[in-house]
DNA sequence: GTTATTTATTAACAATTGTTATCGTTTCCA
DNA sequence: TGGAAACGATAACAATTGTTAATAAATAAC
């Protein structure tokens, strides 16, 4: 009931709407933040990162890697300006639903709106136990825990973007990193 | 149509199902960290929190006043067991529906899974703005920020769980309290 | 009402992180 | 391919937070 769907499941669904396909180079971005969503995008190859502006810096929340579904979900749903900017961090290959097409299919599309529904439940489960990790653990230990989890991360990922991410600077980040033991 | 149910809203559709009130005493413990959740709780009155142990600490991860429906949503959804403790922190008159009920509804009621889909739906929005905090603030700024915004939080909860809940100890936000500026 | 328990404050010190700046190195385009 | 921009490491110092402990005050329990 509650299982989630793979990447490969997401991908055969979405085809099924003849969605269009971008290329984009790094460095693209896709939505701004203050800026009303008007699409939801499907990595088919390479990454994004989602961040917010705060006093200047930019601050990463998320990353998005291939076989991802990726909006500004508030956005797109309530119609709220973004509180994110929506970026390529390298040359990308993207489905493409607008939101005209995207209303419609919540709507109407049984299929569709269950698939979405999961995606939600998923991003809310994601959200809870991330959060989880700025409450019981320090930067030092998050930091762990990502190379632990996701060592391929620091591999296609600019370290100070994952400063960030952790709740750090790039400067702290990097003290972290070569930190004897 | 994505707009939320306020607790009226709410009260009303729950009430429709006849379910049982309890009347409970203060730090009644709901549910157990580590054990199935096999009930949802609409709060008529009282208080409670959500915590998480962590190397013997109570980590609280959430607060939930009258008017609010409580669970551990990824343990009811999915029957894993929960991340969480959820225990009353005020005498408090709670509905209680049982998950039998709880599944039965979902599945054959219209209005009680659109009902749910938007308790998730908003639960999503609330952690990605909560987990923002931490992201872009320090742990003075967050204690600023939630003594500007729930103020009343600080009249009925013991102030060593805000501390877990703002991601600080309690000696630090004491410090806080009472740093001048 | 007296005793326990819980809660909040404060102090002293250690550890971590933030801030600012500099300096190589790498990467990116033009 | 050559210059500019981006990136990561490091240093020095300030500021904040964690840790442990002692104490006082408020609350709950009996």
């Amino acid at each position: 009931m509650h299982d989630l769907y793979t990447a490969k499941e997401t991908l055969k669904l979405l085809e099924t709407y003849n969605l269009e396909e971008v290329k984009v180079t790094a460095k693209t971005v896709l939505l701004n933040e203050g800026e009303q969503s008007q699409n939801l995008y499907f990595i088919k190859s390479g990454c994004l990162r989602m961040w917010t502006n705060h006093n200047g810096v930019e601050i990463t929340t998320q990353f998005f890697f291939e076989g991802k579904t990726v909006a500004s979900m508030e956005s797109l749903l309530t119609g709220d300006s973004s509180d994110f900017t929506l970026e390529t961090l390298e040359p990308s290959s993207l489905l493409v639903m607008d939101k005209k097409q995207f209303i419609e299919l919540q709507e109407n599309d049984t299929e569709f709106s269950e698939w979405l529904n999961k995606l939600i439940l998923n991003r809310f489960f994601y959200y809870s136990k991330h959060l989880l990790t700025y409450l019981k653990n320090s930067p030092q230990e998050r930091y762990n825990n990502l190379l632990k989890k996701h060592p391929k991360i620091f591999q296609r990922v600019p370290q100070h973007y994952i400063a960030s991410y952790i709740g750090i600077t790039p400067v702290s980040l990097s003290r972290i990193r070569n930190r004897k033991l």
